[in-house]
DNA sequence: AATAGTATAGCAAACGATTTCTAATTCATG
DNA sequence: CATGAATTAGAAATCGTTTGCTATACTATT
């Protein structure tokens, strides 16, 4: 019933505090027999030691921040997932954060971890530019680490785990036009994020190579709603292109849907590629012709990165910055067109 | 760059640590010329409470643990998005602490949370049996409320929020027989934990009314490797079964890749239904016949029990327990055979 | 045997906030 | 004008740990 703390040790035993302390964690100053018996007799009793405490003391706390869009979604969760394998048996505990794109709640987020004394924090940011002074704040004035992991603040000089999205795109539209198309859209992820603008500015660089049509650029939102509602409108335009880029996963699994409640005929009505695979590309008929990310693969980076980080607290100028291929996947939602 | 404590504010002010605390806490006791003033500098200042602080005096963290099986997946990141809707707004933070379904890691993980001073635990348990003990001890001991969700363990005498498995299957294997089928196999999710021994009990309890082989049931260990091998290995049975059951959305997943890579013909070669919906089924040609559970509003509701059981503290006899429907979706996965 | 040196263990001061108790001031009322 | 109540603010204790300093006892060296 009652709280077991080291005082409770320390008076069954006839000891100080401080001798427990010191036995349980490690260090110097207690013999071995009187340490083995605070050992014994601590876990006998079912001790556990009060983060509030050892936190407000070491000014530590053992936690990680993590900042990102949603919850629930298979990219972030599995990057999560990724995060949570390096950390966890180093004894750190994740702080998962939702700002729900919305650098607001983002603001609020971050104040939050500050409040509960993180280590570190991981970051999606919500906006390209919104919070740029908060977090130089937190790195420069807090000093506390931080790594950007699948998108960046403009102007925040920290570490960032990227995909390259010009790339990706490149590789997806140079893959359509081997194929024969030339009049191209795109499906892209929210305008104001990172991944959104970069995926958009790079497809429309194409605009002199290709017939790109202003009705043919759809914003998704990132969402699987958005995709719908993106595709629906785009697929009744009397002039439609003959190949559609869709921005990631969830705004692809909208127009899959959309796909089959309007009986739209891949690839023979339109050819379709993914920023992004997921487990719907893979089982769609035809299957989803895509570039993919490894997100399990940024997760387990992004930490690796932050460990390093608040292991050498002293090298600051020090910045990692790594930038990750995307894999082509080639499947069956392309159809070759005549020039 | 130094931190900014009540101390400071106070020092700026000249007044004292317990007039600024008084203050910015709303508590009674301070003018209201100088409340503002203080509130007013303390904004300036970017102050933020010090959570170890306040933590260790008041003994509340504002901090509720999640224990669940995985932070991917989208079954338990909807029900986590669904609580983190009702939890975040007034001010409590999550901490997800996934267990991979190994007895072992719960515990530890509890006890994590233990020492974090969690106000409250929704869990998922790992096990059904494994760590009742170390539950019932942190629930009557240390007075920590606990809310289970999708799963129980047998003999924690504590709230919950369950899907009616039973049901759910009985309505899947109704469905089945309505449509003249006799010879049904299932690909069940991992032994041990509620859900899994749940939903293969109730199959089980067909046995006398239609023809159910051994090799036909087939742990699935809950995961898309586990589905992808059952099936394959099930389907390679020359006395096939003409309808399989397949019983969660993991598996399922498995399923429909071994579906695609061994080119099966469905409905025409086996019937398939499952339990749980999820985007692969909607959109899966033929769509797949299924009981779905919400996952987000089982999120909602066991946060909000847990928010409830934390307010009535008194009321420590009372018990919320509460079973979900499945709601049935039929979609085209299931021919009609003669009997 | 005297003295230096080294384990071993205790005391007490932090860490930053909350809160109880107390002191000082204001105000009203007989 | 004096007394009591109400208001406002400060001093100090407290939450559970860690840790620098100090004190004791024991070992080793000459």
């Amino acid at each position: 019933m009652n709280k077991v703390t080291l005082k409770v040790i320390a008076e069954k035993l006839g000891v100080s505090i401080s001798t427990v302390s010191r036995a349980l964690t490690g260090k110097p100053g207690v013999s071995k027999g009187l340490r083995d018996k605070i050992i014994a007799t601590a876990k006998n009793l079912g001790y556990y030691p009060d983060v509030t405490a050892t936190g407000l003391r070491r000014g530590k706390t053992m936690t990680i921040g993590v900042l990102l869009p949603e919850l629930s979604g298979d990219f972030f969760s599995q990057i999560v997932t990724g995060m949570e394998k390096v950390l966890f048996h180093l004894g750190y505990r994740l702080m998962l954060c939702p700002t729900d794109d919305d650098p607001e709640k983002e603001a609020a987020q971050i104040k939050m971890l500050l409040s509960q004394k993180v280590e570190g924090i991981l970051s999606a940011p919500a906006d390209m530019k919104a919070n740029r002074s908060l977090y130089s704040q937190v790195i420069n004035d807090m000093g506390i680490p931080i790594v950007f992991f699948d998108r960046l603040v403009e102007g925040v000089d920290t570490d960032y785990v990227l995909t390259d999205n010009e790339d990706g795109i490149r590789q997806l539209v140079d893959y359509l036009m081997s194929k024969g198309h030339r009049r191209i859209g795109m499906i892209h992820p929210l305008r104001g994020t990172f991944t959104g603008e970069a995926r958009l500015r790079a497809f429309l660089e194409y605009k002199d190579r290709i017939e790109i049509k202003e009705e043919w650029v759809k914003d998704g939102k990132s969402s699987e709603v958005g995709g719908y509602e993106a595709f629906k409108s785009l697929i009744r335009e009397k002039d439609k292109p003959t190949a559609l880029i869709v921005g990631n996963n969830l705004m692809m699994l909208g127009v899959l849907k959309a796909v089959r409640d309007l009986s739209v005929k891949i690839p023979d009505d339109i050819s379709l590629v993914s920023f992004d695979d997921a487990y719907w590309n893979e089982i769609f008929d035809p299957p989803i012709t895509c570039v993919a990310q490894d997100p399990h693969q940024i997760g387990l980076i992004t930490a690796t990165i932050l460990l390093d980080k608040m292991k050498n607290k002293k090298e600051k100028g020090k910045r990692t910055s790594v930038v990750l291929k995307v894999r082509f996947i080639e499947r069956s939602s392309v159809r070759k067109v005549k020039g």
